[in-house]
RNA sequence: GGGCGUUUAGCUCAGUUGGUUAGAGCGCAGCCUUCACACGGCUGAGGUCACAGGUUCGAGUCCUGUAACGCCCA
């Protein structure tokens, strides 16, 4: 063959830069869109919150799903591997909050010369909902040039030319479209109902963005007296004595005997004298305080529950704000036996947030000798929205919902048909499943989202119709309906009587990102490529997002497709700091992804994040990275000692007449690592297919190529040194690819050498043909082994002389042995090698000779 | 309170349907500057497999229980 042009020294530096610009320049990772879709390898990867920082947490996870696609695509796939940004919602939002210093104000006028200030000052300056949208945009586009860099810097392979984010026009489109045929097939609906709810935010929160935290409050034991004044007055506990003014009910356990003589009665809030009944309910705990609790609108889930199931009447205090609001004691549904005191003690509480409310209500109760003993102070979970600062409140809103609750069993039967890896995460599915307490809020009151793309027909006075909503065509879509006029109506009748008016809301963002394989498979545009990549093959994604994401794109698929969007699910761990604590920004342990690459190359952090298995956390690990640099330089070293040889014969791929034993073993043992690492990559265990090719390229390097360099520098024409040139060469060219999917620098450059062509576009290895696994190159190298340690032990040079060699072992390995005798003599330099026969395992005795002459 | 996962060398982790003396890498110690590699290589010392029972000829592996840690859900 001709003779490559190998560097002197090969280097590391310099290879991301080059090989980057060729692979986008020639087009190496683009999707052939002309492949069946049996022959496609479909990814449907997560879309990053580009608001959000970049941490290794994305290398990791990331690089893991791209060496999986790098396998497919060797294996002879047309890999669809689209990105997108995930850039619409509340975290946005936040962001061009905090770094503008503005604050979206819906009733400001559209400033089209507006420039944000240089600096935010210290007030939040009010801004227009089109101006705060603009913000946007131009924000997440300086956030998405950030991660398109490192993404291209990992080497992930996507395909940038199929790109999206989930603000854009294809994602507002397919959302709205989607959202519309729920509405037409009844899936979705708009609903008054009580809602979680974000006092900060202003916005619905959905049951999946719930977060539980550790809070202390205290128990307040309250005395409710007997309408019918006979007994002693009934004690309940509640850490929210502020919404005794919203109390409809007491509540007890059926079973529980102190109560059973109470239920029917109707007892007396203190303060409000307004009369609520005693009524009963499995989920009143009869050990949790008194074991009785008062039911008020809203406290908690359980009271939405008892509320809805014992049908209780509704009296709301809690404005949207999170203070308390109007309560006309003595009117119909507020009926007090002492109308008077309940207004003077409620005017005491009126307007003030919870906190003091709380605080004022205490007094109050004291004063009026209702308030049983201290307040005991005890700690308990208290909902949050996970963005949130402020504990969550439920108050009663109109809010658009999906039903989900009524596919309950659909769903199980789904999660059941996808592949999970590893397979225990499907507990966390089948779990969420099971405790979803309501249908999916799809509606938020925020500004930079997707918006609802319906209109509502206003009456002669100018209220809204509910039940007569104006949809547009689809072929309208995406539409905004604050700027868009539904058909038959001029813009001059927005707002009007007998006009119309646009549903103010946004949809919640994973109403978008439950659409990924929709949106990127061109779903309602391109059919042709949607029946070439749906369902897809792939999600990968975190194990924290289950409930959300992968629950969600579920439901949608099943309303829209009838189908699961996929067949395996790739659920990656976290990324833990070195002492094994969670990378969080508050804990201020985040490393950001830049920072490794630089040190140690794009190749070594890969390794790092292949390493670790689908499913398990893995410690950041510095000296993990170091040995995927070691490996990387070594496959550079180890390439160019092979082709300096190989050169030298005409044709080293095709395989000689005469193989010889040594080269035959290696290649041979080679083959079941092929083997090893082909099954493992088809089990989605890439850390399994890693692991096998490196150590066999380990004892390559230390014993094989050590064993035929005395071959290798021998006369090109003979047997054996063609033969030792096709075990490099063969041995050289299949490790390259079995290396190339973790670590695609270094095997694409040492390919280079001697390939015109990509490594990554190159075959999947199979076996070498023809040749048996014998176990010859164990046994040489377990030799080679013994003599090494008489050498280290004797403190000489690997190059010493061994006088005499003298092996001992079962004929049948002896005679292996003895077929590699000119190989082994001289990588061990042996001046006598003597062989008895002995029934046991080998057993090698070294005597070392007297030193070679200095030259 | 319910569920899931983890526990193997100082550290990070493999360990297949139960089968010789439990593996790797890092770190550590020692050695070697060899004609691919000092951004290196070689060699070595490290383990009561969390604990307690049980099944079995045989258990890191299977069963029961306990503990610690982590996560999810109440």
């Amino acid at each position: 063959m001709e003779p490559p042009d190998l560097p002197d020294r090969p280097s590391l530096d310099g290879l991301e830069a080059k090989w980057t610009a060729l692979w986008e320049e020639r087009g190496t990772y683009r999707f052939d869109r002309s492949k069946s879709r049996a022959e496609v390898f479909a990814v449907d990867t997560p879309p990053p919150t580009v608001s959000g920082s970049l941490h290794v947490g994305h290398v990791f996870s990331y690089t893991q799903t791209d060496v999986i696609a790098r396998y497919q695509r060797m294996r002879g796939k047309a890999v669809f591997y689209p990105i997108g940004w995930d850039d619409n919602g509340l975290a946005t939002e936040r962001r061009v909050q905090n770094y503008f210093g503005v604050r979206c104000d819906p009733n400001q006028p559209y400033d089209p010369s507006f420039r944000p200030p240089a600096k935010p000052g210290k007030e939040e300056l009010p801004v227009s909902r089109p101006n705060f949208v603009e913000l946007c945009y131009a924000l997440t586009n300086e956030d998405e040039k950030i991660f398109e860099d490192l993404f291209k810097r990992l080497a992930l392979s996507f395909d940038w030319q199929h790109h999206y984010t989930t603000i854009g026009e294809q994602a507002r489109r397919v959302s709205q479209a989607a959202f519309l045929r729920n509405l037409a097939r009844g899936e979705a609906y708009r609903n008054e109902a009580p809602t979680l709810w974000d006092v900060d935010f202003q916005t619905a929160v959905a049951q999946a963005e719930l977060e539980d935290r550790e809070r202390p409050g205290a128990y307040h034991r309250i005395a409710f007296h007997r309408r019918d004044a006979s007994g002693p007055p009934v004690e309940i506990e509640t850490t929210r004595p502020e919404l005794l003014p919203a109390c409809v009910a007491l509540v007890a356990h059926p079973d529980d005997e102190r109560y059973k003589a109470l239920l029917g009665k109707e007892v007396l809030t203190p303060l409000f004298s307004v009369p609520v009944p005693v009524v009963a309910h499995h989920l009143a705990e009869p050990e949790k305080g008194s074991g009785i609790a008062m039911i008020c609108t809203f406290g908690d889930l359980t009271d939405v529950t008892w509320w809805r199931e014992l049908e209780l009447p509704t009296r709301t205090i809690l404005r949207r704000d999170g203070r308390l609001g109007e309560a006309p004691f003595g009117e119909q549904g507020w009926e007090s036996l002492d109308p008077d005191a309940a207004r003077r003690h409620y005017a005491e509480l009126e307007g003030l947030p919870v906190r003091r409310a709380q605080g004022r209500i205490v007094e109050l109760l004291g004063e009026a000798g209702a308030l049983v003993g201290e307040p005991r102070p005890v700690t308990h979970a208290v909902k949050f929205y996970e963005r949130g600062e402020r504990p969550l409140e439920i108050v009663s809103s109109r809010q658009w919902y999906l039903r989900t609750t009524a596919m309950r069993e659909r769903l199980l039967q789904r999660g059941r048909e996808l592949d999970w890896l590893p397979p225990f995460m499907r507990f966390r599915y089948e779990h969420w499943i099971e405790g979803l307490t309501g249908d999916w809020a799809l509606s938020r009151q925020r500004y930079f989202g997707v918006p609802f793309p319906v209109w509502y027909r206003l009456d002669d006075e100018g209220e809204v119709i509910e039940e007569d909503l104006l949809v547009p065509a689809e072929s309208r879509l995406p539409i905004d309906p604050s700027t868009d006029v539904p058909d038959g109506y001029e813009e001059s009748e927005r707002g009007k009587p007998g006009g119309f008016i646009g549903d103010p809301d946004v949809m919640d963002t994973w109403a978008t990102s439950s659409l990924t394989p929709q949106i990127a498979g061109g779903y309602l545009d391109d059919p042709d490529l949607f029946a070439r990549v749906f369902p897809m093959d792939l999600r990968p994604q975190g194990h924290d997002i289950i409930r959300t994401w992968l629950f969600d794109t579920v439901v949608r698929a099943e309303l829209e497709n009838d189908s699961l969007p996929w067949r395996h699910a790739a659920i990656s761990g976290w990324i833990l700091d070195p002492d094994r604590k969670k990378m969080s920004k508050s804990k201020g342990n985040v490393v950001v992804p830049t920072e490794p690459i630089e040190r140690h190359g794009t190749d070594a952090v890969r390794y790092w994040a292949a390493s670790a298995r689908l499913g398990t956390d893995a410690a950041y690990d510095d000296q993990q990275m170091r040995v995927g640099r070691r490996l990387a330089i070594k496959i550079l070293n180890a390439s160019k000692f092979a082709l300096s040889r190989v050169a030298a014969v005409s044709d080293p791929s095709a395989p000689p007449n005469e193989l010889q034993p040594v080269d035959a073993s290696m290649l041979g043992l080679l083959g079941l690592v092929v083997e090893e690492a082909t099954a493992a990559f088809e089990g989605f265990d890439y850390a399994r297919a890693l692991e096998q090719t490196e150590a066999f390229f380990w004892r390559f390097c230390d014993d094989y190529l050590e064993l035929v360099k005395a071959r290798a520098y021998g006369d090109p024409a003979s047997t054996e040194t063609i033969s030792a040139c096709h075990g490099l060469f063969q041995g050289l060219e299949i490790q390259l690819r079995l290396f190339a999917p973790f670590l695609p620098y270094a095997s694409e450059e040492a390919w280079s050498w001697f390939h015109p062509d990509s490594v990554h576009l190159a075959s999947w290895p199979l076996a070498p043909t023809g040749v048996e696994p014998s176990p010859l190159l164990s046994h040489l190298s377990e030799v080679l082994g013994t003599l090494r340690r008489a050498k280290s032990e004797a403190h000489v040079s690997m190059r010493h002389p061994v006088a005499v060699c003298t092996l001992r072992g079962r004929p049948e390995v002896l005679s292996l042995l003895g077929q590699g005798e000119s190989d082994l003599t001289r990588a061990g330099v042996i001046s006598e090698l003597t062989y008895e026969p002995h029934e046991g395992p080998l057993e090698v005795a070294v005597e070392l000779g007297l030193p070679a002459p200095q030259s």
